[in-house]
DNA sequence: GGTTTTCCCGCAAACGATCGTGGGGCTGCG
DNA sequence: CGCAGCCCCACGATCGTTTGCGGGAAAACC
């Protein structure tokens, strides 16, 4: 009943007894094989500073006592976790919906594989979630973090790297290609990591074919603007329309949110607008194919009346009525590289960006 | 240079000057602050036992210092860690691929949203892959798990639940249905909790509504026997040919992997087997979608010559031409449920399971 | 056989939070 | 003016690991 009673009896625990309760610790376990606490750790961490006979001791008592390390108490000491975030900033139709996150997701599975670290996949749309998520990722609770899917001037990138922890980012940041007057921020975005395809150099290609089809009036399904890949994939296709010697009429330029609904939206509208276009850009596969469906509603024959390129090269780009043809981009790949530049810029090495090359995949819509 | 120097340096800190180095602790903000650890503590966790004038000048201190509690040191004393895991055992594909698990995730989420917790979603198909799940489950990663698509006696359930991690599965373990001969284990197995759809129940009507508009020769397309979704839709699909006083005959059985190609070819084996079959019932919609190509290769109309029924109505049932009669699961409140279900558990709650009602959703192809 | 080297292994100090206990200062009442 | 009561808050023990240091025993060398 008194303090010293109950200090006695809880906070004091008998030296020679091993407590029963809860899940056995390190010294539960060195009791057991009569030796000290350095030793079991030695064991579990496979230090070779321990001979076979405490070894194969710590061992059995390892497994009759079903001892398991705590993670919580050996991340406060070694300020590891062994686990990477891949955070997306979308809703969870999207995320399953759309093949390009399962492609980055493979190729980051495939690269961490020979490695010790655990992905966990979030997903982050709402502000509550966000808030939680960046919560949960500010302090330790995974050892870096990949980010897909950013969307205006997103500050989680940075807020996080000056936090300490190592972020790549799958597309660069809108902001870089915004205009650079704020020249601190723009150096501050150009120390993070990233992994981008060439979407507008993609752009160009797609559009450039579409010029050699001889196709004059080519209109474009834009991606939203508030994404870098939606800002640069527009770009490449004003690029070489000026290149041409073309000017760029702002009614030929519609604008959608990557999904299929969004294509055919756009198509109607585009043609509405002016019925002469002979050719289409769509800057995703999926607006593409919801372009396909509008054109035929419209009677417009593909590839005779309109031309259509996609880009992304997602597989239903084979089995459409005709086949797609794309800009391809090594989805997995980029996976790929995202974590790999993450496991390095965890081992301590300095940050730095990879760019992916795109190409033309010639199908018969165009 | 000398080992002796860089103790000096790094490990003992002196004790009257903040250290500058790495993140910011709670006591480096309690001396900024003029306060004791104790109650920056409070502040930090909103407990109401601390004066405005302290609260502030915590505050204050706070973001001067850019403070952000270490999940790990907290984690270690609480014994929380403020989030859950769901781990599916599939390829990212599959998991991507299939609709179902979308809506699952949305449907936790949702239930989530009013809560601190966070999800992380893990994919652990191959064993490298299950085993290093498995490290970072056992012990204090998460507070709690849910497991989605379960194989054969998959140990993992039990596994966890004994180290003291509570555990929710959606659809039932596998074994539950098996004999019940080695009753120690499906005693355990009992104690687990799990959110299931009616699949047998909703087998029963599909068939039974294909009975209904006189079919006799109705073939099924089963899913893989080693799920237990499989087998239950399965084991319906006999229950309803053997009330209706028939037989039921293996060669009009055939199985597949609930994907679209495995119906296509299911449905070939079948005809090729016995043509007279006038309906088939199709344990998934993306075999049934797969068995509505086959059919229209062999020349069969739907339903005129072969009616279908599908399972699970996703959304590509309604597009499908004609649209897929099928059997509809809440796949969204599953996810609800599942992680009700858990949250229960963490906070203490004994095991207990969920059964959700399925329904028959008619359109044109049956 | 003595001394040096080599191994092992126990000891104890962190890591950075939470939370119970007790003390000090202020208020209020007699 | 004195004492009881009530807030606040400082203190320190604790969670379960890792890891450097040093000691002691065995092995190796002359």
């Amino acid at each position: 009943m008194t303090e010293c009673a109950h200090n006695g009896a809880v906070n004091i625990p008998s030296p020679g007894r091993p407590r029963s309760a809860g899940r056995p610790t390190l010294d539960e376990v060195a009791l057991r094989a009569g030796v000290g606490r350095g030793t079991v750790s030695r064991v579990v961490n496979g230090s070779p500073q321990v001979s076979p006979e405490a070894r194969a001791a710590v061992r059995k008592a390892i497994d009759e006592l079903g001892y398991v390390p705590n993670r919580a108490a050996r991340a406060l000491v070694t300020q590891r976790t062994d686990s990477v975030a891949l955070v997306v900033s979308e809703s969870e139709d999207r995320v399953f919906g759309e093949p390009f996150f399962a492609g980055i997701v493979r190729g980051i599975s495939s690269a961490l594989a020979d490695t010790q670290l655990q992905l966990w996949l979030a997903m982050a749309q709402s502000p509550a979630e966000r808030e939680r998520v960046e919560h949960h990722l500010t302090n330790q609770h995974v050892d870096g973090v990949m980010l897909l899917s950013l969307h205006d001037a997103d500050p989680l990138p940075q807020l996080l790297e000056r936090r300490g922890l190592p972020v790549v980012l799958g597309g660069r940041p809108a902001q870089m290609l915004a205009d650079d007057e704020r020249l601190n921020f723009t150096a501050q975005l150009s120390q993070l990591s990233y992994v981008d395809a060439d979407n507008e150099g993609g752009a160009r290609i797609a559009v450039g074919h579409l010029l050699d089809r001889r196709r004059r009036r080519i209109a474009a399904i834009a991606g939203p603007q508030d994404m870098a890949v939606g800002v640069s994939r527009l770009t490449g296709y004003r690029e070489a329309l000026e290149r041409a010697g073309l000017g760029v009429e702002e009614r030929l330029i519609a604008y959608g949110d990557f999904s299929e609904a969004s294509g055919e939206r756009a198509v109607h509208d585009l043609f509405a607008a002016d019925p002469s276009i002979d050719a289409v850009f769509a800057a995703s596969d999926l607006m593409a194919v919801g372009a396909l469906r509008a054109l035929r509603t419209l009677g417009k024959r593909v590839p005779d009346d309109v031309a259509l390129v996609g880009f992304d090269d997602v597989a239903i780009a084979r089995q459409t009525d005709p086949p797609l043809t794309t800009v391809h981009q090594p989805v997995e790949a980029m996976g790929r590289e995202m974590a790999r530049l993450l496991v390095a810029r965890i081992g301590g090495a300095a940050s730095s960006s990879v760019m992916v090359e795109t190409h033309l995949v010639r199908r018969a819509s165009a």
